[in-house]
DNA sequence: AGCACGCCGACT
DNA sequence: GTCGGCGTGCTC
């Protein structure tokens, strides 16, 4: 008789023993629908044995397997039994989340049979034109004459449902159910379009990857914005494909446009899949099948698309590999490019992260050797690297926020006709409104935080919990109706900013312009076509967009990112500063990137304006080396919250002491906290952190391991909510 | 996590 | 007298 381990979507450390009927065989990674306390659950089985540490008469009898082969390829599923280790996350709950939610839910993992809409003898024989006066179904029965249209298809075909029902009941046209059998794109694989010329970089960049394709080797593609990263990608993944293998590509949410897609598919006559978030359950799960069945060639696809089951893959590619989207920042708080990373180790493949600007994690593993670097220095099209000023705002009298010279440049450049990008990191009006008469500030009590005036919508808004409340007509201390705003949002920006320009037009994106389906594809259109001629928005307007006319790029305050308490704020500046600056003058036009500070002196800004990230970055890292943070040692955040104040930081001293008492804990541990955390108070609650720091990820692991039953021994564990970071990315 | 059980207050 | 609040314990 055999017993097999089970693992459930459920929040604990363990997998349950379960009995295997005589008639069943075990597969480990196959789900089997199970009793579960008094109801039906599904699991994953992750083991069999023929032994239970509990009393055979305990356990439970499987009701069936639900599928007789495994969901996991070995090496996802040694992946994924090692980043629950590693995360700290449990294994039912890691292995579920990979899974399409239809899966999860019990759907058979295999091809359902197609409904097909088909034109009938009748249909055949009838001659178009009878149907004149109905012109719908003149179209549709046309079309069907010509082929058979699975369901799915129809509505993209323009083609309405009612269209069809009308000609199946004057038996024109009839449904029925096709196996759906897939055509290998490997026997018709060839390059689509003739491959743009490529430069001498982007040659020795595709030999060097195309020549160790097929082990594994991490690349770092170094390429500044504008030098062709993508021709790249393409062209390695040509050879990928013409091998007959797979590629899978992640990319940050943000530049899962369609032009990413149809660049793509436009190359290869292969099947390119997408996977994005406005996708529903079953259209996943069948991208998710194709995958696995060979049928797809490539996928692309932002973090969760890193899970996808292949049958060949060949190559990982992550486009923007520096972007913080691809670190998970709930729940199993996995890197999508770290694991992505351990993926093409596992399945010896070769795996390239493509950035102009890399994380410093990425910079240290290419020096201590792990990652092999290329690069890509040249601009396409001769683009000159935009000229860069720097201008002291100190006791400057601004405009809207701009000084002077800013306003002068604006002018002359949109005179020659060209576009103006303009970033302000914070949206709605303004970042306060407060009393005239008494400095009585509007603020959001469950946040200890203040409201950002929205002038538009007539409302104050907290941009931490969310909360909207009317304007407050009187203060709320002194009663006076004096109410005034301060500072500037990217609202104000653009209304201010109208009379200055007349008949200019100018488009904003950020959170508020974009919320609408849709919008943000419609202001970038705007823009391309050269309808707004000023831009202004915040890091939004930032990433992965191509605007050849824009010669101008201003920020006009970047003194919040260079004083934070985030060691990383440097990076991240460098990075937004690097990404903006490569935007100025990219098709061979001059361009101009001018930045407003109080402290132009500041190293950070010299270095990155004197010389280049590359620069900065060796010298961040150096810094980061002498302070000993990460990546030479390694974080792992203890996060609580609690109602009162008082639960979260006694819990997380209690976890401190046990901490130290631990035999395992050496000099090396530092334990910093338990303090309040980035935004303390949120929505109504306080949340505190405990940050641990060791050099050796091996030992910080094992201690986090030893501590974890010992929290279930603290009673108030269970009243607050607490969760676990490892390699957090905003500590 | 979800669910049941169990023990106390406020209601028709 | 009951309905229902959520604190605690358990899931093979």
């Amino acid at each position: 008789m055999l017993v097999v381990q089970v693992a459930l979507p459920v929040p604990l450390f363990k997998t349950f023993d379960y009995i295997l009927p005589s008639d069943l065989q075990p597969v480990v990674g196959a789900r089997v629908l199970i009793p579960w306390g008094n109801h039906k659950a599904i699991g994953i089985v992750t083991n069999y044995s023929t032994s239970s540490e509990l009393p055979i008469e305990k356990l439970k009898i499987i009701y069936s397997m639900i599928d007789n082969v495994s969901l996991f390829t070995p090496s996802m599923w040694r992946i994924l039994l090692w980043a629950s280790d590693y995360y700290h996350y449990p294994i039912g709950e890691v292995l579920f989340k990979t899974l399409p939610i239809l899966l999860r839910k019990g759907k058979q993992a295999k091809v359902t049979t197609l409904k097909q809409w088909f034109a009938t003898d009748l249909g055949h024989a009838t001659l178009i034109k009878s149907l004149k006066r109905a012109p719908k179904q003149q179209q549709a029965l046309a079309l069907l004459k010509q082929r058979s249209v699975y369901c799915h298809q129809v509505r993209q075909l323009k083609v309405s449902a009612s269209t069809l029902q009308t000609l199946r009941t004057k038996g024109l046209i009839d449904s029925r159910f096709q196996e759906n059998t897939p055509k290998d794109w490997r026997l018709t694989f060839s390059v689509v379009n003739t491959q743009l010329l490529l430069n001498a970089e982007q040659i020795s960049a595709v030999n060097a990857i195309h020549s160790e394709e097929e082990h594994f080797v991490a690349w770092l593609l170094d390429g500044v914005t504008g030098s062709g990263k993508t021709e790249v990608y393409l062209c390695i993944l040509e050879y990928i494909l013409a091998k007959g293998r797979q590629a899978l590509v992640l990319v940050p949410e943000i530049s899962l446009t369609p032009q990413t897609i149809t660049r793509f598919q436009e190359r290869f006559n292969a099947p390119v899949d997408v996977l994005h978030s406005k996708m529903n359950d079953s259209e996943r799960l069948a991208v998710w099948l194709r995958a696995r069945s060979g049928e797809s060639a490539i996928i692309i696809g932002t973090r969760s698309a890193l899970f996808s089951p292949f049958q060949w893959l060949g190559i990982i590619i992550i486009d923007e590999e520096h972007d913080r989207s691809y670190k998970q920042q709930e729940g199993w708080r996995y890197h999508a490019r770290d694991l992505a990373v351990l993926r093409a180790k596992q399945e010896n493949i070769p795996i390239v992260l493509g950035s102009a600007t890399p994380a410093l994690e990425t910079l240290h593993n290419v020096q201590n050797g792990k990652y092999r670097q290329v690069k890509l220095s040249l601009r396409a099209g001769h683009a000159k690297p935009a000229e860069q000023h720097l201008i002291d705002i100190k006791g400057l009298s601004l405009q809207v926020g701009l000084s002077p010279l800013l306003l002068k440049s604006i002018q002359s450049h949109l005179t020659s006709g060209n576009q103006v990008m303009l970033f302000l990191n914070r949206r709605g009006y303004a970042p306060a409104l407060l009393c005239h008469e008494c400095g009585w500030i509007a603020e959001c009590h469950r946040c200890d935080h203040y409201y950002t005036f929205h002038q538009k919508q007539n409302q104050l808004r907290c941009h931490h919990c969310g909360q909207q409340r009317l304007i407050p007509y009187q203060c709320t201390q002194c009663g006076s109706t004096q109410l005034v705003s301060v500072g500037i949002g990217t609202e104000q920006l653009e209304n201010d900013l109208a009379p200055l320009f007349p008949n200019t037009p100018i488009t904003r994106i950020d959170r508020d312009t974009t919320n609408l389906k849709g919008s943000l594809e419609r202001h970038l259109e705007d823009i391309q076509r050269g309808e707004s001629r000023i831009l202004i928005g915040t890091q939004m307007l930032a990433k992965g967009h191509h605007f050849p006319n824009v010669t101008l790029v201003g920020l006009l305050d970047v003194d919040g990112a260079l004083f934070s308490s985030n060691f990383r704020s440097a990076e991240y500046f460098a990075q937004l500063y690097t990404q903006v600056a490569g935007r100025a003058g990219r098709a061979g036009k001059h361009g101009e990137v001018f930045v407003q500070t109080h402290h132009p002196e500041h190293p950070l800004l010299k270095i990155l304006m004197q010389q280049d990230y590359e620069a900065f970055a060796k010298q961040e890292l150096l810094e980061r080396n002498n302070v000993f943070l990460p990546p030479y040692t390694y974080h792992i955040v203890v996060h609580a919250e609690d109602y009162d104040n008082k639960q979260a930081p006694q819990f997380l001293q209690t976890l401190c002491h046990q901490l130290y008492n631990s035999p395992i804990k050496d000099d090396s541990l530092c334990v910093l906290g338990p303090v309040p955390a980035l935004h303390a108070k949120r929505a109504g609650r306080f949340h505190w952190q405990l940050l641990l720091q060791h050099p050796s990820r091996w030992i910080l692991n094992k201690l986090i391991k030893e501590l974890l039953p010992l929290i279930s021994t603290i009673p108030y564990a269970r009243k607050l909510k607490w969760t676990l970071d490892v390699d957090p990315i905003d500590d």
